[in-house]
DNA sequence: AAGTCCGTGGAAAGCGCTTTCCAGCACGCT
DNA sequence: AGCGTGCTGGAAAGCGCTTTCCACGGACTT
């Protein structure tokens, strides 16, 4: 019941022209083609249904149509968010997304590369932090050489570390001054729900917050770091942690929104109530956080232009790599964090 | 700089063997390869970084290992969940996924689908709700029929209108069921924010919703039926409206959750409270609202798990379409609706 | 009048792979 | 001996398209 597709080859012959002829009405080619002949190619290719086999072109014209994209977690609101950028870029232009997740495994990340490397990718965006594995990165780093090095064109959103086109948003000065204005409120003992150790955007966060708070003549002690997964139940498993650990923070940081979401629950669960009792911050400001109450201060990135962004660096391809976009935060305080009343978590 | 691709013949004439037998190693094919030279072929295929050209495979096997999934807007937590789902099946299966975003265009939509198929995709999954508009869909229908006829299996999630396999949201029961739970705490006036009346999935809530009301001896006044986009900013505009009107209502339906979040915080802008002014309910049950305060009551669907259902009918081919699997809505009561107690939206 | 150019159409050589078909060989039989 | 049988390797014919290269004819020069 599958029925044979039409080609090119029957449209010429129907048409009464050679295949070269057919294909260079068919294609925008550059070469003129007289006005009879084009009528009755188009014509015919109408009348019969033709459709390019975009495998044909592409391996004929050795270049596809593809863009890939890299993420951990689709379901993700900030990796969400930047697809949804990625993809208006790119369907603007005409081509198709391959859309990859990860799961947050690096070494899935090198294959989806490698897959779109074989696909012959024209382009390929990599949304997703960079970590500390050092083999990972390596082995990434070929990958995406070798993507390149067949024309290829590449961009990230996180570190610029592997060469490439990058959009860096601000996380290290985003989370600095985030902790100044924390501070500004009142508050002198921090906790930080830091993610994993081996993420590079939670570590930069991190170590800009304490930026921030040094700035201050503040300190976060050790015990005030709490470490968890990136993500909504990290952010709700690390406060158990939090609690246990007595450290009479008035305010808490989490590396990101999710976290924070999490978190946020997990203090409710615990009988303590936001901000009165204790002030919670994240960063991102993913789009679901509008209608959080209390609503979520944080550290806001411009998501979905961030991935517009990245799409751009990849497809308008003007100057040669690396080159590097940064992004701005705005520290945006909102109803989930106040000035410190009461003694803190103890 | 972009270096040349090492091909199969380069591997097959390093290593001493014909095409076919390097074909033949290199691809799982089932004819027998003596260990000798499949040993050679796999060494020198290392060596030379060999990497199949998939264009040139899906060419020569008239098949691809590309999975087209087209949603309306990848941003939305409903889509994003499902894509999820649908992401990691195909991906298990060691096939590529395609992402179409069709911003609720059904234009759009018939033009992802002829992409997909020029692409030779093995299969597609559809999600996003059918509309009434006949033209669109009849386009839609024709090319599907297209797509099936090359080969390629096509699933949707929504309502089981294009003869394909279906992954049905028991929309009409869901909200029935809902609507007789909110009756049951005590309302009597009801507000329903019905999404866009072009909308299959919006007009079955609605009707639901109202099959539930007359269940309990309750009518829905047309004036209480606000239309608006189906989005966080459409829910968010039709409050008002619906304060406009002065329908007395002490609980409005919103017919998804992100119109429900945007009703939420009108309402609060509007100086109304949730659940002590007026109840709110949505439906779909979005990974957000779990941190949400007041948590929204809603009308569950298992959204990750329907993207892999659909995916699993798509690609494990048994049973011949249109296959449905209907799939039931779980009414789950939490914070935002309340027995009335005031006077509700006069 | 001879030569030059340009514009247009077609033949054919790929692009990199899969797969059919055939050849050769070593067995095990009758 | 003679002969099917089963197994493995290779030659070659595609898959559907793009693009180079050539041929041809007419319009222009000189």
């Amino acid at each position: 019941m599958t029925s044979r597709q039409v080609t090119l080859a029957e449209v010429a012959k129907e048409a009464g022209v050679s295949l070269a002829t057919a294909s260079r009405v068919l294609n925008g080619s550059t070469r003129q083609v007289s006005e009879e002949l084009r009528e009755r190619v188009l014509g015919t290719a109408r009348r019969l249904g033709y459709l390019p086999n975009a495998s044909a072109q592409a391996l004929a014209r050795n270049s596809s149509v593809l863009v890939g994209l890299v993420v951990h977690d689709i379901a993700d609101p900030y990796f969400s968010s930047i697809a949804a950028g990625v993809t208006r870029i790119a369907e603007s232009a005409g081509l198709v997304v391959v859309l990859g997740t990860t799961g947050r495994d690096p070494r899935r990340e090198v294959e989806l590369v490698n897959t779109l490397r074989a696909h012959r990718a024209r382009a390929l965006v990599i949304a997703g932090s960079r970590t500390t594995d050092r083999s990972a990165s390596r082995h990434l780093a070929e990958e995406i050489t070798a993507f390149t090095a067949q024309g290829g064109r590449v961009a990230c959103v996180s570190q610029a570390k592997l060469g490439t086109d990058t959009v860096v948003p601000a996380n290290r000065s985003g989370a600095r001054a985030l902790a100044r204005r924390l501070a500004a409120l009142g508050h002198r003992r921090f906790a930080v729900l830091a993610g994993p150790p081996d993420l590079l955007v939670a570590r930069d966060r991190l170590a800009g917050f304490k930026a921030g708070l040094a700035d201050e003549g503040l300190e976060l002690p050790d015990g005030c770091v709490i470490t968890s997964d990136f993500t909504r139940d990290g952010g709700h498993a690390a406060v158990a942690d939090l609690i246990a650990a007595r450290t009479g923070a008035t305010c808490v940081f989490a590396v990101n929104d999710v976290m924070a979401l999490g978190a946020m629950a997990a203090l409710r669960d615990h009988g303590l109530r936001v901000p009165e009792d204790v002030s919670v911050a994240g960063f991102d400001d993913i789009p679901t956080l509008r209608d959080l109450v209390p609503a979520l201060s944080t550290v806001r990135l411009p998501l979905e232009d961030m991935g517009e962004r990245a799409a751009r660096l990849v497809l308008d391809d003007v100057a040669a790599p690396p080159r590097t976009v940064r992004v701005a935060g705005e520290v945006v305080l909102r109803a989930s964090t106040a000035h410190p009343s009461g003694i803190g978590l103890r």
